[in-house]
Formats: C-alpha cells, structure tokens, sequence
DNA sequence: TGTACATCAGTGAACGCGCGTTCACTGATGTAC
DNA sequence: TGTACATCAGTGAACGCGCGTTCACTGATGTAC
C-alpha cells in the first residue's frame, strides 16, 4: 500500500539510478537527461514531473551519495572507537571504499561543478561529511604530542587531499594504468607515514 | 622572415590561446570549438587547417602544458640541489605554483579525460613531467634510514596525489570557499608532516 | 620592376545531431458516493 | 458492488539552440620569370 504500482512504480529513484550509471560512465558533463531518461524507459518530458531539471537530477544524486557517505564515515569512525587513531584510520579508508563503490555517486559529489549551496539541503548534506572527518581529525589532536600540533581542521583537510587525489589519479581507469601498487595500499601507506609525521604511530605498518 | 604577416598571423597559437582560456573558465568538457574560433576572430572552419578536430586542439593544449609543467618542476628540483630535501620541496611547490598560474593548461592535462596515450607525443610529454618527481624522490629516498623505506614511486605518488588534490579540493573557485588555509600554506605543511613521517625533517616547519 | 601563376589560410553556407525544455494531451489509478 | 469523477504520471510532438564537421569557394600572400 505505500506507494507500490504506480504507472511505472518509482520512477524517480528509477532515474536516479540511470544518471548515477550514466555520470559513471561518461562523467558528470557527459551525462544527458535525455539519455538517463531513455534508460529508465520513458520520456524526457517525464523527468519533469519528478524534477526541476537536469540540474536537479544531479543534486539529487549527489544527495543521495552523501547521505550514504555520511553513514559510512560515521560507522567506520565508531567502529574504530575508543582508539582515536584506529578511528582515524578506518574513516580514512572508507574514504576510499565509498570512492570504489560508489563512483557515480562520488563523481556527482566531488566531480560535477556544482555549488556546495545549490541547495540548502545540500549545504547540509556536504557540512555533515566534512564533519565526520573533522571529528576524527580533533579526536586524534588530543592525543598529539603538545606544542606544535597543526589545527585539526588542517590534517582532516589533508587527509581528504590526499584520499581525493588517489581516487581521481590512481583509482580510475583501467587497474595499474597509473601506478604499480593498489589505491587502497597506496592511500594506507600514505595516512600511515602522515601519522607518523604527526608523531603518532612510531614503528608499525 | 620567420613567419610573420601570414593571414592572421599565428592563429594556431592563438587557438591554443583562446582554448586554454575557456577551459579554464568551463572546465574542459564546457570547452567548445566554435567559441574557441570565434574567440581568436575566426571561423570554426578555420580550425580545421591547424588542427585535426577538437581533441587535437586540447591535446596540444596539454602538450603545452606538460612542457611548461616539466621545465618549472626540473627548475625547482634543481634549485635546490644538492640538497635532496630541498629540491623535493621545492618540486612539491612548483606542482602548486603551476597548477595555480596555469590553470587552463592542468586542466587540459589533468581533468579533460583524455588518455596519456591519445599520442606518442603525449605520452611522452606526460612521462617526463613524472619522472621529474620521481626523481626527486628517488634522490630523497637515499636519505631515509634504511630498512623500512617506502618505493620511490610510492613517495612520489603520494606527494602527487596530495598535490592534486589541494589543487582540485582547495585551490579552486573563491578563496576561502572551502577551507580557513591558503592552499599553498596547507600543501607544504601537509608535505612537511609527510617528510617528518618518512624519518626526515625532525623539528622544523 | 612588373606580370602570371601557384599556394593555401580563412570564408560562409550547409549538414545532421542530440540536447533541455514546453505544452496540450491521454489514459490508468485512486476516491466518493 | 457499481458508477462518475478527479487526479496526475507519462506521452509525443514541437521549439530553438549550439555543437562538430564538410565543402566548394575566394582572395591575400609568396614565388618564378
């Protein structure tokens, strides 16, 4: 009874689904309306009854990827707790895993060019991402060793530069095109020798 | 005598000229041909008798680019022989620089989607821009304590791969629009933290 | 210096294409009585 | 249960647009004699 046969049924997660397959595919530019209704078996003029436009579309995938970013990051974050270092770490490759599995959704988070505050839901969506790596960024701060430790919001920052850039250089394309070793080793080897830079850390990995 | 006083003059490079601006300003899938001649005064037509089509214009863009991008990073790395830190640094630095000052071109090079292997040409231009790094951190490996030291290859990948993404995550749009740090200052500390890591660069920084 | 000719950079019109978007419509589904 | 009606998801045709590319052309430049 909740919302089960209609005309097509869901239509408008049927078409999220083809432009997440389609920005996958083609990139975020690449991507036409026309084709990703097309794909969903339907009209173009149909996508307007679910959405404002091809921009929405988008937004909306991109919504969808942060909700299922933020849950991931969170869970990797608790699932490290209590070691602040363990927490760090597992939101670190999360990171990446999210990247691998769910590329479409990345593309339209990190790739498609659109604002940060296309939308107020949106701005929400992309704050509370951010925040769960910031968290993990703080909670390890407590444990640096005093003096001179860089403020949590610069090592979260470069965590995601550095996970950001594996993903598009080294974990796109064909396996090894870039590069003799695997992302997630390259990008675990890379926080490893950031944390020892931090002072955490001393021998292991 | 040269080559002056033709038609135009030198329209290739100033299709290359007007290409590079506009990608720079839509991004490189926003790029078209028609407004890249229209912009150099032109008819698309035109383009036709120095170029072989549009992804020969943005290849040539990018052969530019890996041909400034490989000067700068060789300059940089020399600069700061003999010492191996120094001119990794140094390298590291001029990634930023470059891809700050010569946005058209990274694009071009780096976010158009073309393959490394759309030319011999290319690829070759691509080879050498790598290699600069490499060997900045070949150079660098030497002074790790020994036993547990990283690849080369694996150092400078990291230290591309958090290049770019400084450059894609914070160097772009409004200053500020994504982070309290200037790139510039969250890059080299981000390299700093990760040379500390590697066993060098005790207490500075 | 002056004329005849070859070259070839750039023109302008035309092409077929797929795009995002609009609009009046139609027809299946859900609701009221 | 059966009929009349309202809703609204999806249709199909049309729009104007700018794209990349082609083609026969034209006209300025450079060269030979």
């Amino acid at each position: 009874m909740p919302k089960r046969g209609y005309h097509h049924g869901n239509l408008r997660q049927a078409l999220v689904d083809a432009a997440l397959a389609l920005i996958e595919a083609k990139g975020p530019t690449g991507f036409t309306l026309s084709e990703a209704a097309k794909q969903a078996g339907v009209t173009p003029a149909a996508v307007y009854r679910h959405f404002e436009g091809r921009e929405d579309l988008i937004i909306e995938c991109a919504l969808q990827g942060h909700a299922i970013f933020g849950d991931l990051m969170e869970y990797a974050f608790e699932s490290g707790q209590p070691s602040a270092l363990a927490a760090f770490e597992a939101t670190g490759r999360a990171y990446l895993a999210f990247a691998r599995k769910y590329p479409g959704h990345y593309m339209a988070m990190f790739e498609s060019g659109l604002s940060r505050h296309a939308t107020p839901e949106l701005s929400r969506a992309v704050n509370r991402s951010r925040g769960v790596l910031e968290r993990a960024a703080e909670d390890l701060s407590q444990h640096i060793p005093e003096g001179r430790r860089p403020p949590a919001a610069m090592v979260s920052s470069h965590i995601w530069a550095m996970s950001h850039g594996v993903v598009e250089l080294f974990a796109r394309g064909k396996p090894g095109a870039n590069t003799p070793f695997p992302p997630e080793d390259l990008l675990e080897a890379g926080i490893g020798v950031y944390l020892r830079g931090l002072g955490l850390v001393p021998a292991e990995t």
